[in-house]
DNA sequence: GTGTAGAGCAAGATGATCTTACTTAGGTCA
DNA sequence: TGACCTAAGTAAGATCATCTTGCTCTACAC
């Protein structure tokens, strides 16, 4: 069974006559007629039947027709993908996001999509709780995770890991709080406060063990949240400190104020994930340039 | 982008040398090599790279041998409908089924499919209660319903109604009723009874609005349920009579009887629901007759 | 260095698919 | 009813893509 000979079959079922498909792929009638003949024997099953002056599909002729729709399609998604390394990125690009840094790179990243013709972001946000980040990239081109370094898990399945930024992590105490009184924080100050933690199994939570490793003793974590939101309003409403990241922490007017924490590394590195084989689509790349230079413009910006 | 071009794509990509592919297809290694060089031109991207003696795939070449993948696919998932045109019935049928039919039907059914060999079946069961039956072919090759006649919206939509077997509907009492001393009922009989009906777009419905039309008086339902199993124990509960069918009805030992209704049509017609090419497929005929034989069989062994 | 395996190039062979020219069948209009 | 037209199909030869043959080039093993 050929392609092409399926192809006519389509075409026929489409325009209802072999003059008009010969007309529509620039052959001859008989060269159509010939070649749905040919089918027609594989087939070993009717086709066409004699209708007046023309031809009518039998009906296991519309069925088969019906087939060859479903490979149309699908050679036609494999032709987009061709023609996005043919000539300058084009397609579609999936991608999802932590609703922080989707905060931070979205509203910059999407200016600069729409400079490029032809190229369409298509975005969603992710739970910010999920077991492993990775298995994401099966789903997305780009998958933009809270990446600690590469873990080998990730590197072992070739997953591609592109650094785009550091974002630091501060202390968040309630205002009044007697800490605040200090400009910044070591791991001591805070080692005997109440903690609002989050899910251990979080990037996060591994700056609370790096406090803990530092004085030698366990924090005592009164509660675990997962959602940044949850936990300003708990510090805020006096609940326990907690650590939240820099530049999307809301200080400002809700009870909440942020302190630098030194002594312990303490930032979280913003990475996108993608397997290698979408990672040499041109659009793909496309996308993740517009994101370092975002992420790069995002921490210059909030650096000075 | 031809499709024969890039299959040889996948399969160096599968195979890693132009020799291993060579052998694979049948050809020279020189067919293959000027095959692929073709590729490469109309990519406009290296698709190959030498590594020592052989070649290896460059990313690119992987990123574009993947899209081949699902190409074969699709066209492996056509070719599979067109070997069941060409010789035995053979491949998969899904059918789906409402419960009681189910009951009746399928065990005989699939003994009968299973002496057919290379065809498959499966089966899943539908709710008893849903919008339009119809709907569901576009997802099932068969669906089998209650219907009640052709709908004017299924011929519309082409739709084909193979009938496959009548089953009278019962009026169900509880034990020690006294409309059990009589033999058969008639629309007079039980238009004064508490009634435990179905939902009023169930086809079922119509037999009540049957006993209504006969007496011009409106019945009494106390309760509307799709479920027959539910309708059983309210009936033999005693919280009033229903109309069940015949044959999936349990009235042995568990509280209750049930009469034939006379004077008005009371049975269901059982059809088989599919869309017009799915009924060529020479698979799908053969489970249509199947199910024709087991339906006759069942109603001959019921009848006597 | 010599031998060998794998890839690639040039030129001609092969074969599928197309065109040209003609026939057949069904419909239309005088 | 016969002349005419349109759509499809057939036969034979032309054309073009793809394959093979025969040779070269490169990397590597011994």
């Amino acid at each position: 069974m050929d392609i092409r000979r399926l192809e006519l079959l389509r075409e026929l079922a489409d325009r209802g006559s072999i003059t008009a498909v010969a007309l529509a792929t620039r052959r001859t009638t008989s060269a159509v007629s010939q070649q749905l003949k040919i089918l027609e024997r594989e087939a070993g099953v009717p086709l066409t039947e004699r209708s007046g002056r023309g031809v009518a599909l039998t009906s296991a002729g519309r069925a088969l027709a019906r087939t060859a729709t479903d490979v149309a399609t699908a050679i036609e998604r494999a032709e987009a993908l061709w023609a996005d390394f043919r000539s300058q990125p084009q397609g579609e690009v999936t991608l999802t996001i932590f609703p922080t840094a989707g905060q931070m790179l979205l509203p910059g990243l999407l200016t600069r999509i729409d400079a490029l013709p032809g190229l369409k972001l298509i975005c969603s946000d992710l739970d910010s709780f999920v077991a492993d980040i990775a298995n994401f990239t099966a789903d997305f081109d780009i998958v933009i995770a809270d990446a600690p370094g590469i873990l080998p898990a990730w590197s072992e399945r070739g997953i591609t890991v592109v650094p785009l930024m550091r974002e630091p992590l501060d202390i968040a105490l309630p205002e009044g709080h007697p800490l605040g009184a200090k400009k910044s924080l070591t791991p001591a100050d805070v080692i005997n406060e109440e903690w609002i933690g989050v899910p251990s199994d979080l990037p996060f939570d591994r700056i609370r063990r790096g406090i803990e490793a530092a004085n030698a003793t366990p924090a005592r974590v009164a509660q675990r949240i997962a959602d940044n939101g949850i936990v300003e309003s708990l510090v805020a409403a006096g609940h326990g400190i907690g650590i939240l990241p820099r530049y999307t922490t809301r200080d400002r007017e809700n009870g909440l104020i942020t302190r630098p924490l030194v002594g312990v590394r303490s930032s979280r590195l913003i990475s996108a994930l993608l397997r290698p084989d979408r990672a040499e689509r041109p659009s793909v790349r496309a996308v993740i340039g517009a994101l370092q230079a975002e992420a790069a413009e995002f921490e210059r910006q909030h650096e000075a």
